[in-house]
DNA sequence: GCCAACGTTGGC
DNA sequence: GCCAACGTTGGC
């Protein structure tokens, strides 16, 4: 497998955790995730020292608000063995894990957040295969390349 | 394997 | 709060 850096974009509502709560925790487990792409991303794509783009979804205004990065590879989310836990899954067990999570750490806040109005401004230099802004997905845990980071982070 | 019903995501 | 769009579940 490639060692060399990937990217992603990771949503989380800022009501539920922000950028700024990664900023005081500085490292946290990214954990009820429930979608199988998106856990195959963190399963099988993701690698330590990878960038990721911290959006903000269902708020005020929409956005990549961050710059935080793969902290660990991919293990059992702890919340779904959690009966407690609104995560719980009750079909995996420990011996067979339904779902993966990576912790990822804080790198840095975006001087001004980059909002989704604003990306899909410059759609056209993202391409067709920029799955944040393609017709219907709702995934929340998406690959970008190269290209699409360094694109993206010229609009801050 | 089909597909209707349901639940969820997430922008607006 | 609305609703479009998608994923999952479960009956058949």
């Amino acid at each position: 497998m490639s060692t060399r850096k990937r990217h992603w974009l990771m949503k989380s509502e800022p009501d539920d955790f922000s950028i700024d709560d990664l900023q005081r925790i500085n490292i946290e487990p990214w954990t009820g995730v429930r979608n199988y792409q998106a856990r195959n991303f963190m399963r099988d794509g993701m690698q330590v020292g990878d960038g990721v783009l911290f959006y903000h979804s269902s708020c005020n205004v929409p956005g990549i608000y961050g710059i935080a990065e793969v902290a660990t590879a991919a293990y059992p989310d702890p919340s779904q063995f959690n009966k407690k836990s609104k995560y719980f899954d009750e079909t995996a067990s420990r011996d067979e894990p339904r779902w993966f999570l990576v912790d990822v750490r804080y790198v840095r806040t975006l001087q001004q957040p980059i909002s989704l109005a604003r990306i899909r401004a410059h759609a056209e230099k993202l391409g067709e295969d920029f799955a944040l802004i393609r017709r219907g997905t709702r995934l929340s845990v998406m690959p970008v390349s190269a290209a699409q980071w360094k694109t993206l982070l010229t609009l801050e």
